[in-house]
DNA sequence: CGCCGTCTATGACAGCCGTCATAGTAGCGG
DNA sequence: CCGCTACTATGACGGCTGTCATAGACGGCG
């Protein structure tokens, strides 16, 4: 999610990029559609050529594209886990906002966040969009726990649980201008999250 | 946090409660002060009086609310639980959420992380707010569990853990419009918390 | 050349925002 | 009655917002 991310692509996938970005920040209410185009170093009058449904429209895409990204990344995490464990994935989902809010200073949350907490009730549109990010997301976690051998019955479930975790705990790391909190519930999910491969239970594993 | 909590108080009270209640729909940036005066039924001239430190202040406060609030809630689900046990306390924590979420329609979000997403960044006084509520909120919870003799040392982090879940499945929650992950998440962390009663390691715990 | 679709440029618009200045009322002690 | 404090009322201000109207540039193509 960093800046050479944008190098290369068209005027257009750079406003998207932006608008995720700068709704990170200040939330969908603080980012303007003169600071997306200035952000992106794209024609002002490309907005309404582009993005012709609106801000709606421009927040709708950025909250897609922010779901596929972290798909994405879940995907390059488990292939580059040589010894692939729930505890492993989890970390390093933690792992990448730990590092962002290190380097920038706590100034990064998740856009489909924002999307949610500015808009899900304004907008029924930017509302569904949000919740396909998530199912976008929680898909390829699901994925692969069932990998790991989590029963697919339980690996859904656990997927929504470790996303839950992760954006709530963001938020509280946020708030607090540290990572501990993201810290912590990485320490303590993991081991549960361990506990759950091969078993068909609850946590008293078979 | 339902309306009838706004009678009898004073107008400054009842805008400061105000404030948090169209904070959980719109977030900060929809939420305007005329609005605000407006919800509360209260005099507009009143806002400069009550709230020389204007809209900040004025979010400031409401996030202190809020964590008030929250903490108050725990400490009466603890104490209006016969056999009390972490799971019972987070169904009940997660239940408080299911039921606004199912009774309003999902407008409904946690006026604090609306603070975080929207201000976090903008302002220092309101991060710090933010991480104050969060603090006043954790404090019973962990109390609540070492009282249910889960460990020190593991009863603030587990407190830590929980809130982040509840925060994250209330933003998932609301994006989907459906207490789907509110609901899982109760299910699949429950039996963890309680498998920490008595324990002193991870999840193994004898 | 002329035409056309894609893209860009720019200024204007109405509307809302938070804030402030100013004036006014109500109650109360003297 | 005055004076004082607490609170309310109201209109205005500059600034920013998203959106739109209008016009211009660029490039392929017949």
């Amino acid at each position: 999610m960093t800046a050479d991310e944008a190098d290369g692509r068209s005027p257009r996938e750079r406003m998207v990029f932006s608008a995720a970005q700068l709704m990170r920040r200040g939330g969908v209410g603080a980012t303007g559609m003169r600071d997306v185009v200035a952000h992106a170093r794209a024609p002002r009058g490309s907005l309404q050529h582009y993005f012709p449904g609106g801000k709606e429209q421009l927040v709708n895409e950025a909250v897609g594209w922010a779901g596929r990204y972290a798909a994405g990344r879940v995907a390059r995490f488990v292939a580059g886990m040589a010894e692939p464990t729930p505890s492993g994935l989890f970390a390093a989902m933690v792992g990448q906002w730990t590092d962002e809010l290190e380097a920038v200073g706590a100034a990064s949350g998740c856009p489909v966040a924002a999307a949610v907490v500015d808009c899900a009730d304004a907008s029924e549109s930017t509302r569904t969009a949000a919740a396909a990010a998530f199912a976008a997301w929680t898909g390829p976690v699901a994925r692969a726990l069932t990998d790991m051998n989590v029963p697919a019955a339980r690996a859904e479930a656990l997927a929504t649980l470790m996303i839950s975790t992760v954006e709530g705990a963001l938020l509280m790391a946020r708030a607090e201008g540290d990572v501990r909190a993201l810290a912590t519930v990485a320490r303590e999910l993991g081991p549960l999250l361990d506990g759950a491969v091969g078993a068909v239970g609850a946590v008293d594993g078979g």
